[in-house]
RNA sequence: GGCUAAGUGGCAGAGUGGUAAUGCAGCGGCCUGCAAAGCCGUCAACGCCGGUUCGAUUCCGACCUUAGCCUCCA
């Protein structure tokens, strides 16, 4: 089976070959850790764990690297202004990201580098690009010489001139060039800062991701899948791309995916609009597995507008599958291959999950398809929430339906819609079938 | 202004050179004390204008609209 992946530095769907056979590194963006991780985290997030679980399928050894930027003006802005040490912010929304993460039913990458790890790696780059003359210092900065970068704009289309036309690249007086980008910076802040052959000071945002990966993949490695929401496409990646190519004779990648950003009220999340969904916000409200389902409904390249229709959507097919997944309580597995191969093609989540809606309809009349529809499940990590029932929520619960049961009898349906109400506020879904009263944990 | 995408029923969202899945909502029915679920049936859409073609929603071109990027952003 063969893996297509919608590459954004050729515009095309491409057949996915790995750099060396059955050997395959991605790098995702993750997010920098200075505030509550919101939907759009989730949905990067979601899609590079898709293309993990499937890589994984398909190949012997998967590498999947997905960083925490923890060195940023950001972090630092916001430690000033709530006074919360930088070290403290940091390692609680790393704790926050990574739960919420695993709530979500994201696999863990192989690895989770942090930029202040990695600042000896950081340093040891810069100091290749500027040994290979593509970097200048200037003003206590170490700054990227777009001049020795003929490819500029391969990834985002962008032809040179555009660049300065839009008039908001701010001339800074130690760039030579508006669209040289700064690898190193003085920092004056005594609390985030590291020693380094050019003054004290800290990494400029981009070089970090390329460093990283060069650490973990090797520097003469190309890196086989690099990914990241598409608002990063300019200039993070493609300064990425001018970097990575001049610290190294390698290719720097050969696969770039970005996802779609989640809207809003079909505008963009932001904090100036006040509009940001923070993932902690729907997850306590709806179950996660409802929630990564809804973040998977459109294709990843497309814009996802966030309603409650989107989550409303998610719930009843989440219901589906797993009444048909209760109609039998095995835990048989089989492969799909008809599944996974819609989710090859550029991962088409909203293909995979009608299918999946079909099948669960189908194998109410034929229990035959129970382990395909299991191992489907599993592949796109929609699993059950295991809900832990106390021997007292049990007993107190037959004791109400087993009266309820006695009203019904007596036709005393006011007594009876009373006693399911009541359950109903405890969360508890009662049926009544034909076969009898079934009851539930409403998820 | 430049660049990149996208425009399908009430909503969400697939797909195709020969008029179009699926889910939700709606409507009618079966079932039910009622409800939920389930089942059966049903209504309804391819932005606009040209071109290519026997034939286009699908290919090509213009236009319009929307979103994103060009400044931090997943």
């Amino acid at each position: 089976m063969n893996l297509h992946i919608y590459n954004t530095l050729t515009n095309k769907k491409e057949q996915f070959l790995p750099h060396t056979e059955n050997k395959v590194s991605m790098y995702v963006c993750g997010p920098t850790v200075y505030s509550a991780p919101h939907i759009g985290n989730a949905r990067a997030a979601l899609v590079g764990d898709l293309f993990y679980r499937l890589l994984q399928k398909l190949y012997e050894e998967v590498i999947y690297i997905r960083n925490l930027t923890d060195v940023d003006d950001k972090i630092i802005l916001e430690s000033e202004k709530t006074g919360v040490p930088i070290n403290i912010i940091t390692q609680d929304v790393t704790k926050m990201y990574q739960n919420e993460m695993s709530k979500l039913n994201m696999l863990e990458p192989t690895f989770e580098p942090k930029v202040t790890d990695n600042i000896n790696n950081i340093i040891s780059t810069i100091e290749k690009i500027l040994n290979n003359k593509s970097a200048y210092i200037s003003e206590n900065h170490v700054v990227f010489d777009m001049d020795s970068f003929k490819d500029y704009g391969s990834l985002s289309k962008k032809v040179s001139d555009d660049l300065i036309d839009g008039a908001r690249v701010k001339p800074e007086t130690y760039k030579k060039n508006p669209k040289d980008f700064v690898l190193w910076k003085p920092s004056v802040n005594q609390n985030c800062g590291w020693d380094s052959p050019w003054g004290y000071g800290r990494p400029g945002w981009h070089i970090e991701c390329t460093s990283m990966i060069k650490s973990i993949i090797g520097n003469e490695q190309t890196l086989d899948i690099h990914g990241g929401g598409n608002d990063l496409i300019f200039p993070h990646h493609e300064n990425e791309i001018a970097q990575g190519t001049s610290c190294a004779s390698a290719k720097y990648c050969n696969y770039w995916f970005h996802n779609g950003i989640v809207l809003v009220d079909k505008k963009k999340m932001s904090k100036s609009l006040g509009n940001v969904i923070l993932v902690s916000d729907i997850i306590n409200a709806t179950n996660p597995i409802v929630i990564r389902l809804a973040l998977m409904s459109s294709h990843y390249r497309q814009p996802l507008n966030w309603t409650n229709d989107t989550v409303n959507n998610a719930k009843n097919i989440y219901e589906k599958i797993v009444t048909s997944l209760d109609a039998d309580s095995s835990d048989v597995r089989e492969d799909d291959n008809d599944f996974l191969e819609l989710l090859c093609d550029d991962l088409n989540t909203p293909n995979a999950i009608q299918y999946l809606v079909k099948q669960a309809k189908d194998s109410k009349n034929n229990k035959n398809l129970l382990p395909k529809l299991r191992y489907n499940c599993d592949l796109i990590g929609l699993k059950r929430n295991s809900y832990k029932i106390s021997v007292e929520l049990k007993n107190k619960v037959e004791h109400l339906i087993s009266q309820r049961e006695t009203a019904r009898q007596n036709k005393d349906y006011a007594s009876a819609d009373q006693i399911r109400n009541m359950l109903a506020s405890m969360n508890v879904d009662l049926k009544d079938g034909p076969s009898g009263v079934t009851w539930k944990i409403k998820d």
